[in-house]
RNA sequence: GCCGCUGUGGCGGAACUGGCAGACGCAAGGGACUUAAAAUCCCUCGGUAGAAAUAUCGUACGGGUUCGAUCCCCGUCAGCGGCACCA
């Protein structure tokens, strides 16, 4: 027999080259074809090159790609490069090199490693976040938040390494040490660009039912916007002011033994004449105010604080004066800064109050609040409490809430964890922020005319000494004229963080090359939204939530049409290494994809990690199970050597040819690819002797999404006509999926005795008498009385005998 | 502490809506071909007992519901990821 060879690297080579001169996966322009928007997270071109863990993703998506093309649809499945950030600039530092060209050397190799793949990306509308043209319009956008009043300036505490004298990022912070020399790490302050984000926190919630998100995403972001509603109510002092807390348990307000306001809260220096223990008090303000975010994670379980001498707080609901604490369990960024404690049911003020000997006073009935606070509130009944007395805990949360706002003392309100976004970096290698400050009119926006506005040519990348960014020693640069008023000013020189690009990327992709707008409303109503995005679980609090923060606003300003930018969000698992371990370079346990590429291919590279495992669930690598799919890719490709003329399938085959087909489209569907390519292999394994032409083009048409190259290339052998990508994907009949004969389980007592075949479509009483008819079951029914018979069609029938 | 996820052979993993546990692949063992190796092809492959038919146990552990549980319920343990004094 004629022993075809596949040599993987002639052939993989030879369609990569074919696939862009003809340009096969260039998304089209006619708008009037049905879509699909299908979008991967775009890679930081990092220095180590490409990871074992973006085929992953890239490749499902390309498999869903390729087979909506195949179904007839206008596909853009597009790729760029989320292009500033650190580990770029700390090299150009490094190594004295302009950023610009470590990027431009980093984006040609992750390029030429992507195509080596066989991913049937768009490269017609690649992007990059540092280019000019896009940076134009992520200033834009961003002078757009700042028209609208959602970009201020606040003071804020930053990292700051004490050795590379610089700012750091909180990433960058490990284990309360600088991650690059290991220096400590404070927190000095400085005054930042932030973004109002907290202004969508309810809609960034409620907006999630309108999509199509893996629960577990849509959790982690309810989670981290963390919602929750109470009472804000005012304390009344001895010092005459009102004090003004937050609480989600109104309903225990009478079990409210004393008071506790943050360290920086402001009624501190207010009252400091009537204070008598100021000195203590500044000494543990001072304290806290030194502690790292760290220390204060370290020692959480410890509480510290200092009663305030001289001003007491009333409880308005019994008129009770109780006494004020400052101490640092309790946060100047949530809420008022500013609480109630209540320690017979609150886990944090009963240690408090344990601590400092203060009284426990229980107003839920169900624990033992001297052993423990008692937190339940889904059980118990209101005691000590007057009015609500006798209620339960929802009960009473409302009558109090009631009660209070028609006393003027209290109000509904709802609070959220989310921050404002913190947008500055004192870097070189981001986009400037395009603003001006001029002594009289303040900051102002630069005019659009002049975005995108350039980062300058400099010598040195290096942040100063002060924490300035590295743009603030470029006078030249800095000092400008006032765009309103035309007075000496001088340029904002803090640049964006690298999740600015990364926010509206997916926009530009819909019309890359536009000069007069972000891109063009036609483009954008056409593909927008993205239909399918896939990408990995630790972007889904920062970079999923930004991007939807920025689309809501940018449809709010009317420049989209939908108000959520992803209508499915897909997640895959990590590929850890052989050990079982995160893949890292510490670990030492890496692999290269190259490597794997060279040595089995990129169609078994692309085929092995799809089998791997659950595409949701992580999975270690293993490079010897690399072969069983190589194995099944040169076994399709020797098909050849078989092949029989006809067009259909062959009776023997037929059943197996549709049922796969809805196996393997349905499979694809729900990303369960590794189920997919099971099954094209036990079909492989039935075929014995001959296939026929039907068959094998329908073969190499499932399998095209997952091993693109072998399957054109054993397309064109066969002389089949045109190109694999211009077939159409494969459709099956829903009655020639039904075997004619099936196996059941035959059980007594449900334990199985015997398998017997039937017609697929008998009537129980027909598979009753064959069942009872085979000898083993016979033997097992003989001298008892069945007194239930359970029969599931096609599965089993269950006697049950006494 | 809180939230989420996971636990099935030597390994990666299958199992529709509660219905034959271990599909598919890897590794391993045996055989064929070969001077030999690689490659390829065939057979075996959860534990125990048995020559075998078969019996019996078995999906982290302990209970429960059910004719029937990897799947549902209650409890326990272990691992992974995230958040972390959010009142």
């Amino acid at each position: 027999m004629f022993e075809l060879k596949y040599d993987f690297k002639a052939v993989e080579k030879k369609w990569q080259q074919k696939w862009e001169e003809g340009k096969v996966f260039k998304a089209g322009t006619d708008y009037t074809k049905p879509k699909f928007y299908a979008l991967v997270e775009f890679p930081y071109p990092s220095g180590q090159g490409l990871h074992v863990g973006h085929p992953r993703s890239y490749t499902a998506l390309d498999i869903l790609a390729r087979k909506r093309r195949l179904q007839g649809y206008n596909v853009l499945y597009p790729m760029g490069w989320d292009a500033f950030g650190l580990p770029t600039e700390n090299f150009a530092i490094k190594n004295h090199i302009h950023p610009e060209i470590v990027t431009k050397q980093n984006v040609a190799r992750f390029k030429s490693q992507l195509q080596a793949l066989g991913l049937s990306f768009d490269w017609d509308s690649e992007i990059n976040t540092t280019d000019p043209n896009y940076v134009k319009w992520t200033q834009w956008i961003f002078l757009q938040l700042f028209k609208k009043g959602l970009a201020y300036k606040k003071e804020m505490a930053v990292n700051w390494c004490t050795s590379c004298k610089c700012v750091l990022a909180n990433e960058e912070v490990v284990g309360g040490v600088c991650e690059r020399c290991g220096s400590e790490v404070i927190r000095k302050v400085k005054s930042q660009w932030m973004l109002k984000i907290t202004e969508y926190a309810q809609r960034l919630i409620d907006d999630l039912d309108q999509v199509d998100y893996i629960d577990r995403v849509k959790v982690s972001q309810k989670n981290w916007i963390g919602r929750s509603t109470g009472a804000e109510v005012d304390f009344s002092t001895t010092a005459g002011d009102d004090l003004r807390i937050y609480t989600t348990r109104p309903d225990t307000m009478y079990g409210a033994t004393y008071m506790v306001i943050s360290p920086e809260h402001p009624y501190i220096e207010k009252w400091a004449d009537k204070l008598e223990n100021m000195d203590e008090i500044r000494a543990y303000q001072e304290a806290s105010a030194r502690k790292s975010d760290f220390e204060r994670t370290e020692m959480a379980k410890d509480k510290t604080g200092v009663e305030l001498k001289g001003v007491r707080g009333i409880n308005p609901v019994n008129g009770k004066e109780i006494p004020i604490f400052i101490s640092d369990y309790v946060l100047m960024s949530y809420g008022t800064g500013a609480i109630m404690a209540v320690p017979a049911h609150d886990t944090r003020d009963w240690e408090f109050a344990k601590k400092f000997g203060l009284p426990i006073i229980e107003v839920v009935k169900g624990g033992n609040v001297q052993e423990e606070a008692f937190t339940d509130c889904a059980t118990g009944e209101m005691v000590n409490s007057d009015i609500l007395n006798g209620l339960s805990v929802q009960e009473a949360i409302e009558k109090i809430t009631k009660v209070l706002e028609e006393q003027g003392k209290g109000t509904f309100k709802v609070n959220y964890k989310l921050r404002d976004w913190v947008f500055s970096r004192q870097r070189y290698w981001g986009e400037p922020i395009p603003l001006v400050y001029c002594e009289k009119c303040g900051y102002v926006a630069l005019p659009e005319s002049e975005l995108p506005l350039k980062l300058p040519n400099v010598e040195s990348y290096e942040p100063t000494d002060d924490g300035e960014s590295p743009l603030a020693n470029i006078t030249d640069w800095v000092n400008t004229t006032c765009p309103c008023c035309g007075a000496p000013a001088k340029r904002e020189t803090d640049t964006m963080p690298q999740w600015a690009g990364s926010s509206w990327y997916f926009l530009r992709y819909c019309d890359p090359c536009n000069n007069d707008a972000l891109a063009s409303k036609e483009a954008l109503d056409y593909w927008m939204p993205v239909d399918w995005y896939n990408g990995g679980m630790e972007h889904t609090t920062l970079h999923l939530l930004y991007s939807r923060f920025w689309h809501k606003f940018l449809y709010d300003i009317g420049v989209v049409s939908t108000p959520e930018p992803y209508a499915k969000r897909t997640s895959h698992g990590m590929i850890l290494g052989e050990n079982g371990e995160k893949m890292s370079k510490s670990r030492g346990n890496v692999v290269n994809p190259d490597d794997i590429v060279d040595e089995f291919g990129a169609d078994t590279l692309r085929l092995y990690e799809m089998f791997i495992g659950d595409f949701e669930k992580s999975a270690p690598w293993k490079t010897s199970s690399i072969k069983g799919c190589k194995r099944f890719l040169e076994r399709i490709f020797s098909l050849q050597d078989i092949l029989v003329d006809g067009e259909e399938f062959s009776a023997k085959l037929e059943t197996s040819m549709h049922k796969l087909i809805k196996k393997v489209s349905e499979d694809i569907e729900n990303m369960k690819y590794n189920t997919a390519i099971a099954a094209m292999m036990t079909v492989l394994n039935e075929i014995d002797g001959s296939i026929t032409r039907g068959e094998y083009k329908t073969i190499l048409l499932l399998l095209n999404p997952f091993a693109p190259h072998m399957t054109e290339e054993a397309w064109e052998l066969c002389g089949f006509g045109g190109a694999i990508t211009d077939q159409s994907w494969p459709v099956y009949e829903e009655a020639k999926c039904k075997e004619a004969v099936v196996e059941i389980a035959v059980q007594v007592n449900s334990k199985i005795k015997a398998r017997v075949n039937v017609p697929a479509d008998a009537s129980k009483e027909v598979v009753m008498e064959l069942a009872a008819a085979d000898p083993a079951v016979a033997e097992n029914l003989a001298g008892k009385t069945v007194v239930k018979e359970i029969y599931v069609p096609g599965k089993l029938m269950n006697f049950i005998v006494r």
